[in-house]
DNA sequence: TACCCGTGGCA
DNA sequence: TTGCCAAGGGT
């Protein structure tokens, strides 16, 4: 019995039954696997299910517009992953005739498709013997050969690469990367995995050892930046003044009530009075904090207050900024936290 | 290479 | 509550 004989017979009978594994559409997986991006499955299915609902083929989502596509991902984090998702669609339908090549290397030109993606769409769409990995490829392989180096570094990724494809199956390359997908998040998970359920226990050297707690080795983290923010909720005629995030760094292109950074000792009445003032021409007066919350990003973590204010007069606004009504508040992707505050408000105010 | 880029579940 | 971390990619 080969390696992937043995994962492959514990994949058929245990394999998890997910919606992207309904048919082998490369658009479909595409989709999937941008999504899964860092993200975990039950996060995701949702989304997959809306977003197939509302572009159903390359040809719908590249028609669309980014601030559709952005409301659609709102929520579910790292949002360059849409925009980028976005131009790789339009890229299929200029350059392919919308159809999603099956070379791993043309795949890999796409926007926001890598290594890990451009393998696991071509060994799954196409049946491509590619590797596909990932950080449940890397945990397994660490454990199966007893690899102690960093799993951040590249060279690390590269001998994981070169075990792949000593062991993959000829026959069935997509369904082995699933296979161990589905073996990293149910078998061989990060803390306590649980190797006496595991079909490769007789395989693995770390498992023979009793390391399989150590592995795989990780770098530490660095810690997250704090932030503190105050952000104005200005109201006039029914409708709320909101400003768009800039089009790169975090949250980008995302729309927030405006906010400042809050440096040590500064008062958040004048500072955001001098933000409405200087940035959005407008003279507001703050009043009470009506919501506060902290958002933790993965590098970042942002304490925000929210205050009300009292709107005494303005110039006409600039192109970042605009004024929305309660019913648009649903129509526009929200930056983090100012999601939550723009659901208040929606709720807070029936229509009239 | 190191840093930037979100979010939510879980121990 | 805090820290860890999950189907990565871009720069």
């Amino acid at each position: 019995m080969t390696l992937a004989t043995q994962l492959l017979a514990w994949y058929y009978k245990n394999g998890r039954d997910l919606p992207w594994r309904r048919d082998k559409d490369a658009y479909k997986i595409w989709v999937s696997e941008i999504m899964l991006q860092q993200t975990r499955v039950e996060a995701v299915r949702d989304y997959y299910t809306r977003w197939l609902d509302r572009f159903p083929t390359p040809a719908a989502l590249a028609q669309a517009s980014e601030q559709e596509v952005l409301t659609y991902w709102q929520g579910l984090g790292y949002y360059s992953r849409a925009r980028h998702l976005l131009a790789g669609v339009r890229e299929v339908c200029a350059e392919y005739g919308g159809r999603v090549p099956d070379n791993p290397a043309l795949i890999q030109r796409l926007p926001g498709v890598g290594e890990y993606t451009a393998g696991a769409i071509a060994s799954i769409a196409y049946n491509q013997v590619a590797p596909a990995v990932d950080g449940n490829v890397l945990r397994i392989f660490s454990r199966l050969f007893c690899l102690e180096e960093d799993i951040a570094k590249t060279a690390t990724k590269r001998a994981v690469e070169r075990l792949v494809m000593q062991h993959i199956s000829r026959q069935c390359p997509g369904d082995f990367n699933q296979a161990l997908m589905d073996l990293g998040a149910m078998i061989c998970i990060p803390r306590r995995p649980r190797c006496p359920l595991c079909p490769l226990a007789d395989l693995c050297e770390a498992y023979r050892r009793e390391v399989q707690d150590m592995l795989p080795v990780r770098a530490p983290k660095k810690a997250p930046q704090l932030v503190t923010l105050a952000a104005g909720v200005v109201q006039r005629a029914g409708k709320f003044l909101v400003q768009q995030r800039p089009a790169t760094g975090l949250l980008a292109g995302m729309w927030e009530f405006p906010a400042t950074e809050m440096g040590a000792g500064d008062v958040a009445a004048a500072q955001l009075r001098e933000k409405f003032r200087c940035e959005l021409q407008q003279t507001v007066e703050i009043e009470e904090k009506i919501l506060q919350c902290r958002h933790t990003f993965s590098h970042r973590q942002w304490d925000i207050a929210f205050y009300r204010c009292q709107w005494l007069a303005g110039d006409k606004l600039r192109e970042q900024a605009c004024w929305l009504g309660k019913t648009e508040l649903g129509t526009v992707p929200w930056a983090g936290p100012h999601h939550k505050m723009a659901l208040a408000l929606a709720e807070r105010l029936p229509n009239k």
